[in-house]
DNA sequence: TGCAGAGCTATA
DNA sequence: CTATAGCTC
């Protein structure tokens, strides 16, 4: 019940860009150090600081030349300035590859950020006691471990000397053991010092691995909570040190973590909601039950860019150069992430701010990512902002561009093995005992041994050759080297020597990841799959496939389908968990919430009933509102399509029970059960319906489901490579038979998709310039039949 | 002039 | 195959 079998790590790397630049720079070495991005303006903006530095009073967010004034021995390296804008790539590699190296201690971690990894040692821990002979540790194993309220000698001897002290402190004390030796390879293989925090749970392991910092790690054991806790303010917790967690401290009246255990879940939940207040009972009792899931892959890469002030982007021009930039950016990216993991981005996020009279208006739109292809992802993210930016005198004012793409799938389906895994882990979970264990998320199942099958994966291939050289359409803004100064007022770049542009079919000239798995590879992960029965998962190697499904002594998810956590998810948030609410609204966003609040106690006259959720919604708010279901039948409805190993989860995670603070309660509940028969009401269009059901059956029984997902370019391809023909009303064209629901279904999430936006449009009128989305629909559609 | 550039989760 | 807020590094 306190959860305290678990044995958690957190390992976070100390100064990290810091630690990289002095590696990469040996005559650093020991002197003070920040990191800085943009020189230009005052110095850069400070982003790392080592620990000699730090003595000195510089500290992150300052500026370089302030840092200077306070410490003029200080120096300042810089984060590389690629196209125009901060390059973070090599530390993302240094993360890797430490990443790399902790992984081969256990599958079951979870990379957290660029420097950190939680890891879930408690089968290592176990196994290691188990062939202790002599179960007795000495203070010369963990020399560099602190333990929280402990001497760590006398923590030692009471192991010693109380058997009833308890088992736990027992694994902690041998996670502390382990951990020493996790950090040692670390600094072996990479050179690079890092600290740790060995607890129970994610958030205390977070929470101590800062205490010791640097290169010393720390142990929690579950009694020093309280002591912890006495003096720790709130905000230290993880996702408490924003507005939930001040908006927590103030309807409470404390401001010490200590303070929490003194209410009820009862009353935490009144005054917040059902999850946070269940969480927060618990936090306040040193409990966590947030899984460590293993994920190695990122779910989404971006680049994004700003242009304060002065520096906003006026013309039409402007926009298109950066967007270029970090068109070639994403390109380049996702290329290598499709060789080194296997998988394909299928959506693509733009985002955007605007200075509205003093103001900054932001806003993004989501699009499906038709190809890698760089030209194209700058030109689809510039109709995105034509589309949804308002010029205000014929500029644009854009203050903020971004890009960022996710929503991978894994390119090739090796069904046999894919299957095989299935069924194992189905074996598994019978086996399952209870709630608190590793989930593995869905997102990094590995290769496997098909070598790029039929199913028309290579459809890249196409793409490099179609971005080769000439591009037919609006290909240029790339290519030339044109007067860099026009696009853009940012000093920094002006002070970069221009560097040339590079296409990515030049970087990865045969590109394609057929990287064939070697069969040694095959054998190895079968071997595993043995030991795994035989409970000694944890040796097993990095990046073990397998492994890490039978590490665990549970798992979930993976057998789940997409759908059904889903709809659980759901139900757990915003349908039965309120139905002893009386009315008034809940709401949105954190801007207008007092005044929202205050009008909503008073007034019920401006409100109108859902039809799908039957709360009642404020009349202003009701699009918007409207918006939420349509989006989620959407992916209700698509969600079985999805390989039961990508996509969403449920999750109890930390990050996030916040968003609101006080919360006025909500009417009723009552059920809905999202029913596809509803989302046609919205379509207009029965025979859309059909597909759906018809989706879902056949994804359900048919190893097609799961492969139809594939290939999104294959839904456009034309008629001269087509087999087996399947003529699609909707867009004139062929398409391969195999693939025609899925074609359908294309035609569905599109029409769904503009069907979003276009409400959205009218109803913010603002937006709405000239041309009606609606318009703009048909083009939208043959867009995707424009390229050769 | 200007806290940059990421990345993840929950919510409507 | 949504748009945005909030949190964190
Ligand atoms: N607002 C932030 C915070 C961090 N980072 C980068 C630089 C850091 O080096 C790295 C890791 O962040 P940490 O919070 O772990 O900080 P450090 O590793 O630099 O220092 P510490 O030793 O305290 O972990 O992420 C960043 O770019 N912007
Ligand atoms: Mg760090
Ligand atoms: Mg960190």
């Amino acid at each position: 019940m306190t959860d305290t079998d678990r044995v958690v790590v957190l390992v976070d790397m100390d100064c990290f860009y810091c630690q990289v630049e002095e590696k990469l720079d040996p005559t650093l070495e020991g002197k003070p150090i920040a990191v800085v991005q943009y020189n230009a303006w005052r110095g850069g903006g400070i982003i790392a600081v080592n620990y000699p530095a730090r003595s000195r009073g510089v500290t992150r967010h300052m500026r370089g030349d302030d840092a200077k004034k306070i410490c003029p021995e200080i120096m300042l390296a810089r984060v590389p300035n690629v196209r125009g804008k901060a390059d973070l790539t090599k530390y993302r590699e240094a993360g890797q590859k430490v990443a790399e190296v902790l992984q081969t201690f256990t599958p079951l971690l979870e990379r957290a950020s660029v420097d950190e990894a939680y890891l879930d040692i408690t089968n290592v821990v176990k196994k290691r006691i188990m062939e202790n002979s002599e179960p007795l540790l000495t203070i010369d194993k963990i020399p560099n471990t602190y333990v929280v309220n402990y001497d760590t000698a006398d923590f030692l001897h009471n192991l010693k000397i109380d058997s009833s002290f308890c088992h736990s402190n027992q694994q902690l004390a041998f996670g502390g053991m382990i951990v020493e030796e996790i950090r040692k390879e670390v600094f072996e293989k990479t050179g690079y010092q890092c600290s740790a925090g060995i607890a129970h749970n994610k958030i205390l392991a977070k929470l101590v691995c800062g205490l010791n910092k640097p290169n010393k790690q720390t142990i929690l054991p579950h009694e020093s909570v309280p002591t912890l806790y006495k003096d720790l303010p709130i905000k230290k917790i993880k996702s408490l040190g924003g507005k939930f967690g001040n908006a927590l401290a103030e309807e409470l009246n404390i401001s010490m973590m200590g303070e929490l255990i003194k209410f009820s879940e009862k009353e935490l939940i009144k005054k917040f909601d059902a999850k946070n207040g269940k969480w927060l009972y618990n936090i306040a009792r040193g409990i966590d039950f947030d899984p460590v899931t293993t994920r190695l892959t990122s779910k989404s890469i971006g680049c994004c860019k700003r242009f304060p002030g002065n520096n906003c982007l006026r013309r039409p021009e402007q926009v298109e150069h950066w967007l270029n930039e970090l068109a070639m950016e994403i390109s380049e990216r996702l290329e290598k992430d499709m060789q080194e993991n296997k998988r394909k981005a299928k959506q693509m996020v733009v985002s955007f701010a605007q200075a509205v009279n003093e103001t900054e208006r932001s806003s993004s739109r989501t699009q499906t990512l038709n190809s890698y292809n760089q030209p194209r992802i700058a030109k689809d993210s510039m109709e995105i902002i034509k589309k949804y930016s308002k010029k205000v005198n014929d500029c644009y004012n854009i203050t903020f561009l971004g890009i960022s793409v996710g929503n991978f799938q894994e390119i090739e389906n090796s069904k046999s093995i894919s299957t095989f895994f299935k069924n194992m882990n189905e074996t598994k979970k019978s086996k399952c005992t209870t709630e608190t264990e590793k989930t593995i998320e869905k997102n990094d199942s590995p290769s496997t041994s098909k070598i790029l099958d039929d199913s028309g994966n290579d459809k890249v291939d196409d793409e490099k050759q179609n971005s080769g050289y000439t591009e037919p359409d609006g290909f240029d803004k790339g290519d030339d080297v044109e007067n860099l100064s026009i696009y853009s007022a940012t000093t920094e770049e002006l002070d970069e020597d221009p560097k040339e542009y590079i296409y990515y079919e030049d970087i990865f000239p045969e590109s394609l990841c057929k990287k064939p798995v070697e069969n040694s590879q095959i054998e190895g992960e079968l071997k595993i799959l043995q030991l795994g029965k035989t409970n000694e998962t944890d040796i097993c190697r990095p990046s073990s496939f397998f492994g890490k499904y039978f590490d665990s002594t549970t798992d979930e998810s993976i057998t789940s389908s997409s759908s059904i956590e889903v709809s659980e998810n759901h139900e757990k948030n915003t349908i039965h968990g309120e139905h002893n609410f009386s009315l008034s609204d809940d709401i949105p966003f954190a801007d207008e919430e007092k005044n929202k609040t205050h009008e909503d106690e008073k007034i019920c006259i401006d409100k109108e009933i859902c039809l799908d959720c039957n709360k009642q919604i404020l009349v202003s708010e009701m699009a918007e509102h409207q918006d939420y279901h349509f989006a989620l039948k959407l992916v209700r409805s698509e969600a079985h399509l999805y390989n039961p190993q990508m996509s969403h989860k449920s999750s109890d995670s930390a990050v996030s029970r916040n968003n609101k603070k006080s919360q006025i309660k909500k009417n009723n509940g009552n059920t809905q059960k999202g029913s596809i028969s509803k989302f046609l009401q919205h379509t207009n269009d029965s025979s859309l319906i059909k597909n759906v059901y018809f989706q879902q059956e056949a994804s359900k029984q048919s190893p097609q489901g799961i492969k139809r997902k594939t290939s999104d370019r294959k839904l456009v391809s034309l008629p001269n490579d087509i087999e087996n023909p399947e003529f699609c009303q909707e867009c004139n064209t062929n398409v391969e038979f195999e693939d025609k629901v899925s074609h359908d279904d294309y035609h569905l999430a599109k029409k769904l998709h503009a069907e979003l936006n276009t409400t959205k449009l009218n109803r913010n009128q603002e937006k709405v310039s000239t041309e009606l989305p609606k318009n703009k629909k048909p083009s939208d559609i043959s867009m995707y039949f424009r390229r050769k």
